[in-house]
RNA sequence: GGGCGCGUAGCUCAGUUGGUUCAGAGCACCUGGUUUACACCCAGGGGGUCAGGGGUUCGAAUCCCUUCGCGCCCACCA
């Protein structure tokens, strides 16, 4: 087999992926292995791979990687979500294009064409996965609104009914009135706006007074039940029991007493809108007040807004402003910042508005999840930050509004008999909601045709929440081989934006379905910007094609591309300079490959330096191990990916394959070449997590191996000890190669000339690695002395002190300028540790090995000065 | 309004309980190098008042206070 002199990526990925597949070393079933599981966070059936997923996909699947090399049983489960509300608009969108409005369909219309664009559409994210390496089990592969998944949810629904923990409540929601449906509070995002304060005058039943209200929103008056005042105010107190006339509409209205006003604000005079605003909704309330709704469900007028009536919210807010200011009533406007709320989704101004939802007690739900957390940690957030958040949302959390006035979605399973407030019921299916009915009602005559089903669906998030268990069928089949096998999961890989929507109900119904945690830690990625910090979006157009990245620079290249700078929690400021980066270094492992393979290989013996250099590289490779086990252990893969980064391209390449490598055109002696293709291929195994299709490519061939030995299943590398004092002589020793090339470099002595060293040993180094010295600073011959040597370049390492002897003249003056500047330096540093040492606190109060060290590093700088005296002595 | 976090080299970030190894890494930059695996390369190098000020300590990037700047989350003030 000839090896291709450039790594052709598209190619050698596609066969693979498809190689890994064949032997189906994705798949994974329950055995005796310990399960390691991880469930996708589902994306959005319909969506498109961005670079959010990219990044959250990589983590994912270098996690389930390693795993699997360290011989658990990964299983990577993979799916979609309906997402219910993008999808709808999704679809609703589509259907207006072809001109067809969604309220002209019947549900099941709909319904069929959600589905055909869910078949056209959905999985194409799934494919972008496998492009990426992703090693997902594809047989499990689900969807929140298969069968069984919405099973799940219906069964989960009518147990928490039955708990009493759902209930119906005529309660004031989030209306996105685009989308024309309720909201949780968690899809509302606030924004701060600019907008006007509307001062506006009231005039007063029998009295010629008049009473100024401010107001963000004019047209609300139309709805207004009461102005409402402080009981405290002495400014108003003359007005209590009287009454007001709205403007424009001149219904009489009664003005209140109550403490919340504050008197502060405004004109500490408030108008009271009960149907359009929480609070003016408690007010009302508790003041019996009548609920006036002035709006229809698309936010434009209804009837109680007179000659606006059709006319939309925000248009009309400017054309009433007028009409009130050209009739008098409109005082004055001032600028006003304020905060509304907008829908995560559709992006327009949120309508608070009562009506009938299903609401799910969370209080209770909600401890197990809080302490999971928090005090017992068997579920640990990754960075540590995001427990406050988790508490803080946890400690106040609210009930859930779950229904949603969509259709695409899980049917909520409630069934009415009647108009009464309690004439339902809530059951798997009608006959039984029938069943259910009669007993209620007492009444066997009630016959199917009498019910019909809640219209609403179940908000999105109430089937993912059981995602970790549903996948397993744990709802449905509580007791079944796989979700007692892989429940609960290991990580949890997914961004911070939806710690509130999914997780924490992730965890919630963890211990409310199953009795315990869902996951044990949880990964939260940062979010990925473009490099001048802008969140990635399609708008923007800042958002590259995921697809012609991996194109560009390889699956590998930008796996590694978004691991190099991404910390968990931070954000990833993405630049394709990182990608090139990543597929840089494939090409550094590719050619070290083809350096070691190009080898011609004899029957020789091994060089001494060549074990020597072998055996600090196998102690350099524990190490780094060792740090890349604690680097994984705290989810820090940035890091992790970093340290092998750098044991690749500077310890393995630059390092020890320049140490063994044979002179141009000779033979590598057998053994060493043996333990090189061995070492490479303890690269490739810890490589393979972040470059798996490169390294697989490489493994097959170093040599022909049967699938049951591919790297993707091989062994993940032991830790053993290693040898910590080899590893300083070679920190030594590289020093002073460094320092060779570095004279070689200032006095341009080309690196073909080879010189002679001299070296006066008080470090007492070992001879160790002077072969390589010799080697890899073309010293022909190394030669210990005690006493300083003439017409040479010296320079210092540690105690040491090296001269090298190279056929050309000296400059005097400079080897002094170089020895003077040197000496300043190290008595300047030996004055400062001596003034410590002089510190008598600093001696009895310091610890003794603090102490000590300093005692040392004033002993060295002694030493060193004495010798750099010696050498100025013996120049001049 | 409440809470959390951040500010270290041109950029992105490490820096664990204050003290050997503390001022670091990668990228970028500068200099030199191409018949010899790789110019997607090799070798070498410069660069920081650790945001500002104050304090605690023998000793502070690290602990405390304060100012300034930035980010995020939560909250119904019209």
């Amino acid at each position: 087999m000839s090896i291709p002199s450039k790594y052709d990526a598209t190619k050698v990925e596609q066969k693979w992926y498809d190689y890994w597949m064949k032997h189906q070393y994705f798949h994974s079933k329950p055995d005796e292995r310990t399960p390691y599981t991880i469930v996708i966070p589902p994306p959005n059936v319909t969506g498109v791979l961005h670079m959010g997923h990219m990044l959250n996909n990589t983590i994912q699947d270098v996690l389930i990687r390693r795993a699997r090399l360290q011989g658990r049983n990964a299983c990577w489960v993979p799916g979609t979500d309906h997402a219910s509300i993008a999808t709808e608009a999704k679809v609703v969108a589509k259907l207006k294009e072809k001109g067809i409005d969604k309220n002209d369909l019947t549900r099941e219309e709909f319904l069929n064409h959600a589905w055909d664009w869910t078949n056209e559409y959905g999985g194409v994210i799934l494919n972008q996965l496998k492009k990426l390496g992703c090693s997902c089990d594809w047989d499990r592969t689900k969807f929140t609104l298969d069968d069984d998944m919405s099973a799940s949810v219906i069964s989960v629904f009518i147990d928490l009914y039955n708990k009493g923990l759902i209930y119906r409540g005529f309660r004031m929601v989030n209306w996105d009135p685009k989308a024309q449906t309720t909201l949780s509070d968690e899809e509302v995002i606030y924004e701060e706006r600019q907008g006007h304060l509307y001062y506006i005058e009231y005039a007063i039943e029998n009295s010629d007074e008049r009473l100024t209200i401010a107001t963000t929103r004019p047209e609300t008056i139309l709805g207004d039940s009461a102005i409402c005042i402080n009981p405290n105010d002495e400014r108003f107190t003359h007005l209590k029991g009287k009454k007001a006339i709205v403007p424009l509409c001149n219904r009489v209205i009664p003005i209140i007493q109550d403490e919340y006003v504050d008197v502060e604000f405004g004109t500490g005079c408030l108008k009271v809108t009960p149907a359009h605003d929480e609070n003016d909704k408690i007010l009302g309330d508790k003041h019996q007040l009548e609920v006036l709704d002035i709006f229809n469900a698309d936010a434009t007028l209804n009837s109680y807004g007179l000659h606006y009536e059709g006319k939309d919210r925000f248009v009309v807010r400017k054309e009433i402003s007028k009409e009130l200011e050209a009739k008098g009533f409109l005082v004055k406007t001032e600028q006003h910042m304020h905060k509304v709320g907008t829908s995560e989704r559709t992006k327009v101004v949120i309508e608070p508005r009562l009506s009938d939802q299903w609401f799910l007690k969370m209080e209770d739900l909600a401890k197990p999840a809080l302490d999971a957390v928090l005090k017992d940690e068997t579920v640990k957030l990754f960075p540590k930050k995001f427990n406050n958040t988790y508490r803080h949302w946890m400690e106040n959390i609210r009930d859930w509004n779950i229904s949603r006035q969509l259709f695409w979605g899980q049917q909520i399973p409630a069934y009415y008999y009647g108009d009464g407030k309690e004439d339902f019921v809530v059951a798997h299916s009608k006959d039984e909601a029938l069943k259910l009915a009669q007993q209620k009602t007492d009444n066997t005559s009630l016959q199917l045709q009498d019910l019909r089903q809640d219209s609403d669906v179940l908000d999105t998030w109430f089937s993912s929440w059981l995602w970790p268990i549903s996948v397993f069928d744990g709802i449905q089949n509580p007791d079944n081989e796989e979700i007692n096998y892989y429940y609960p999961t290991n990580d949890l890989v997914t961004g911070p934006d939806i710690l509130f929507f999914w997780v924490a109900r992730m965890i919630v119904a963890g211990f409310e379905f199953k009795g315990q945690k869902p996951f044990e830690n949880v990964y939260l990625t940062g979010l990925v910007r473009d490099k001048q910090r802008r969140k990635m979006s399609k708008s923007l157009g800042n958002s590259p094609d995921a697809l012609k990245l991996i194109e560009q620079f390889g699956a590998d290249g930008v796996r590694v591309g978004l691991l190099l700078s991404s910390a968990a929690g931070n954000d990833l400021l993405f630049d394709e300079a990182l990608c090139q980066q990543g597929k840089g270094f494939g090409n550094k492992i590719w050619n070290a490959f083809r350096l070691i393979e190009g080898w011609e290989i004899a029957e020789i013996e091994q060089p001494e330096y060549a074990s020597i250099a072998i055996d600090w590289y196998t102690s350099k490779f524990q190490k780094v191990l060792e740090e890349i086990e604690d680097h994984f252990g705290k989810y820090r893969l940035s890091d992790a990916l970093m340290a092998i980064y750098k044991l690749v391209w500077d310890d393995f390449c630059s390092w020890l394959l320049e140490m063994v490598k044979p002179a141009y055109g000779a033979p590598i002696d057998k053994k060493t070449h043996a333990s090189v293709v061995y070492l490479l291929e303890q690269n490739l195994k810890i490589l393979h997590p972040f470059m798996p299709f490169l390294t697989e490519e490489i493994w097959h061939f170093l040599k022909p191996r049967n699938p049951e030995e591919a790297l993707i299943i091989s062994k993940w590398p032991k830790q053993e000890s290693f040898d910590a004092a080899l590893l300083a002589e070679f920190d030594f020793a590289a020093e002073v190669i460094t320092a060779i090339r570095n004279v070689r470099k200032q006095k341009q002595i080309p690196f073909k000339t080879a010189v002679e060293l001299y070296v006066i040993n008080k470090a007492s180094c070992s001879e160790n690695f002077d072969g390589l010295i010799s080697k890899l600073g073309n010293i022909s011959r190394i030669n210990y002395t005690t006493s300083a040597v003439e017409k040479a370049f010296s320079f210092r390492v540690g105690s040491n002190e090296y001269f090298m002897v190279a056929d050309m003249a000296i400059d005097i003056e400079a080897e002094v300028a170089k020895l003077e500047e040197e000496l300043a330096y190290t008595k300047g540093f030996l004055n400062s540790v001596q003034k410590k040492l002089s510190n008598e606190r600093f001696v009895s109060n310091a610890p003794e090995q603090v102490v000590a060290s300093e005692k040392k590093k004033e002993a060295d700088a002694l030493a060193k000065i004495e010798t750099l005296e010696t050498s100025l002595k013996n120049l001049s």
